[in-house]
DNA sequence: TTTT
DNA sequence: TTTT
């Protein structure tokens, strides 16, 4: 059993890569999700989490998705290492989106990088209510 | 919104600090929770998610759960960075646990280290159907 | 374990009662939840979800909820029974909400009865992104 | 958004019914969850939570599932409405379980109705740590 | 109608 | 009895 689900805002447009292997869509994103409490100083913080998306799903993400969007996600953590540069292992957390919901309006975006929010009459993307399938991904990561 | 579910077992038994300032209980371990599918290779792969846990909480998790135990956790994920060896700034991912549920019994702990599990006299902790109180923490981290 | 997360309109204007004994503030609505995916016949549907506030979240939610106001819950699922008024037993499942974020806009909200939806000044209102305190109620249920 | 996770014991062994039309599994059983809290009388409560299960996961479940064992639940909450034998519309709340980990083992069973627990040999089915398949299910149904 |  |  591994369950997360998140609200937050895209921290920076989503990059979209293909793996190696069978060309496999992976969208990455980080989503800034704010904290319940206030830190000592009276702060508000926010969490940085690293949000992973694959096949079709990546590409509706990277298509409608901009820097500031507000966004619910479900789906699952993930533990991956890798080499650093200087030959040390590295480990890496992130979370594998298996729903993405559109919250919020273009009025909510915070500009970003140019309005790429659909029209309300793209088809089922009107009302900031759509929710995608589950995907999965097992393939090389191109990351 | 920031929610996290797990169920896994103990990769290692538990470690308890105090924090420098108010000398708040801290306890960390990790879980190993396996993936739901099996890779490309046919194994079964899990992934290992660092669990903080605070206060009261912190205390009864380093008391009785040791290695190999499976638990259920809910909690949120929290990130930070710090300063590593090289000057590097490093970024760490991990759970927060809020409730911490024992699952299974001494006879699944898998051995680890001695059995540290609590007698089934010990009141509330008969059933491995424990569920602790929320807690909280916000002191400086001490790991 | 028993944790919920939903994202969903109100059906109606909270309604904000207090328990007979100690006068405990608790709030109700219906909370209409879009499925992921449409029914045969094509249309959409949702699950409409009795939702429970207690103590001061339940005032915050009458004070500023509307009917058609979007927004995200976090809670536990509860089962009671009553008499019904033909002397059988009934069964009611509903959702205990212990955080509720609100979303969307006052432009969002779809009218409903009048906007009680603060303003953009009130502290902790501004940005559709609040998260209130965890609560919890063991009272009579007036309801 | 429409997410659930429970840990608790089933209160009888599954039913396994099939649909009219396609002739689709659906199993259903009731879930005993332990709240985490006593209530004002010292008394340990729990919320007893319907449980539909679909495909062949509901094969699954009615195959080794039994009265008193502990499992974790991934769903959603579905509701629905039908005609009472007095004509009145009734409402129901459930849960829609799209995975089922298995958890305790033999032992903690309960007895319930004969051992229907696989053997440890049996694939996939040796740690209680198994997690089956997402299902879903959108046929006629059959209570 | 409820489990350990 | 249902929301957009």
């Amino acid at each position: 059993m591994n369950k997360v689900v998140l609200i937050g805002r895209l921290t920076r447009d989503p990059e979209l890569r293909f793996t190696a292997g069978s060309g496999t869509a992976v969208a990455t994103f980080t989503l800034a999700v704010d904290r319940q409490f206030k830190n000592k100083d009276g702060q508000k913080e926010a969490d940085f989490i690293n949000i992973v998306v694959w096949n079709k799903l990546a590409e509706l993400v990277s298509n409608y998705l901009v820097k500031g969007r507000q966004v619910a996600i479900a789906g699952r953590i993930q533990t991956r290492s890798y080499e650093g540069n200087d030959g040390q292992k590295r480990y890496v957390t992130e979370v594998v989106a298996e729903d993405v919901q559109f919250l919020g309006t273009r009025e909510g975006t915070g500009g970003g990088s140019g309005s790429k929010f659909p029209s309300d009459d793209v088809p089922g993307f009107g009302g900031g209510d759509n929710d995608f399938s589950p995907i999965d991904g097992d393939d090389d990561i191109p990351f």
